[in-house]
Order: structure tokens, then C-alpha cells, then sequence
DNA sequence: TCTCTGTGCTATGAATTCCGTAGCACAATA
DNA sequence: TATTGTGCTACGGAATTCATAGCACAGAGA
């Protein structure tokens, strides 16, 4: 099922985009697929090397639906953030510091 | 499969805390779980009913990760939001502010 | 031209997860 | 004794994810 904001997705039919976003970002592999794209575009290979040998598949839909959702391109470069993507980085560069504690109080 | 940082999950080997935090978050409702305990504790069923009636089982399976995790907690009051968790809002709610700004460059 | 390599992608069936529905046991209350 | 609310479980079916094996195409070199 395709994820856009203000429209009702899996799980909430409030439209809030917020929704679309844990609907979307939710899904197996697709915070991870973003985070292995942080640093430039991968192909398609090299990024299911990156996400631990994914099925291309999955992969193969994960990809579909974050196209749809406008945070994945496909160019001559391969895979790549768009610039809502990128946007997201310091978001997801704080989710990794917080894991970083999060370890720490968990030792 | 219980989530531990610094251990293997499900899609890395390599015990990087982010990648426990992926595994975990990346999972169907455990973001929307955090989000919707992010102004208090709920009950079990008050949970549910804002996760648009999520099923119980899954909802169960859910919590007990999330407690296995350390970011949702029992009490009296309810479930509740670990310190850890609460820790994590200010990217929530960044992650919130995002989507908005995501739903406007999709209008 | 004929391989060889790398690309994106697909097909299949099995394993796992998720789901709705119905219900249990317990405690507090009226 | 009913009634309500709590956390939780069982069951079967639907949906998702999975590993594996491949296809078609493009470019580079022999």
C-alpha cells in the first residue's frame, strides 16, 4: 500500500502526515535503508551489500514505497536521498546519538 | 527476538546500538506505541484505542519488546514511558515536525 | 562477435509476522 | 451478586518478509 501524508494509511485514517510517516518509516528495513544512504548513493547491490544482504524483494518494495513516499531517487548515480530526505538526516543522526546512550545505560 | 544494544538482531551482526534501535523501532506499531505514550501513561486497552484498535496480540508482542528494550515500563498508572524513551521524544516530536514540513512539499 | 561483469529486477514457495475475533482470569466497585 | 475494567491469551487466516534462483540488459574487453 502506497504511504502519502494527509491521507489515511495503515493503521490511522486522520490524514496527519505524521501517520503516513510511521506507517511508512515503520516498515522492516526502511529506516535502515535511509540511514545506509546517508553518506551518497549506493546501487542496488551495494545497498542490499550495506543492509546486511537483504532480500531483493524486499528491497525491491521497500524501495518502491520510499519512491513513492518522495525520499528515494533512482538516478545514474543508483540509489540516493531526495532533499525531503536529507532533510530527515539530523533527525536520524539523532536517533544514533540516542542509541549511543541508550547503550550506556543499558551496560 | 528480544532487541539489546551493542548485541546482534535482525539484520546486523556488527552490535552497533543504532542498529538494535533500527531493528526494533523498524517494527510494525513500536513507533506509533512511543508516540501515542508521549503525554502519559495508558492502559492496555487505552493503548490500544489509539493505535486505531490495534490487535491485542500484536500489541502485546509489541510492549513486551519495548519493555525488553527499556522504553516502556509497567506500573500502576499503566504503560509508561522509560526515562530512556522519554529521552527520545525531542527526535520524536522533530521526527513530527518533519512530516509536516514532508506534507507540504508533496501538496 | 563473443564472453564477462555489473546493473536492476522478478518468480517461487516457505517462514514469519500481523491480523481480527473471541474469550479468560482477576480485581474493584456497586 | 452483578457489573465494569484490567491485562492478557488462543485460534485461524491474511499479509508480509524471507532465501534462493534466476532473467534481461548494458558496457567493457578480448
Amino acid at each position: 500500500m502506497p504511504v502519502s501524508p494527509r491521507r489515511s494509511v495503515r493503521g490511522s485514517a486522520t490524514g496527519r502526515p505524521i501517520m503516513a510517516v510511521l506507517d511508512l518509516l515503520g516498515r522492516r528495513w526502511s529506516l535502515r535503508v535511509l540511514w545506509e544512504l546517508r553518506d551518497g548513493p549506493l546501487t542496488f547491490r551495494a545497498l542490499q551489500a550495506a543492509c546486511d544482504d537483504i532480500s531483493p524483494s524486499v528491497l525491491q518494495q521497500r524501495l518502491k514505497d520510499l519512491r513513492q513516499g518522495a525520499l528515494v531517487d533512482h538516478d545514474g548515480e543508483g540509489y540516493a536521498l531526495t532533499a525531503s530526505a536529507r532533510a530527515l538526516m539530523p533527525t536520524l543522526l539523532a536517533l544514533n546519538d540516542w542509541a549511543e546512550d541508550w547503550a550506556e545505560t543499558r551496560a
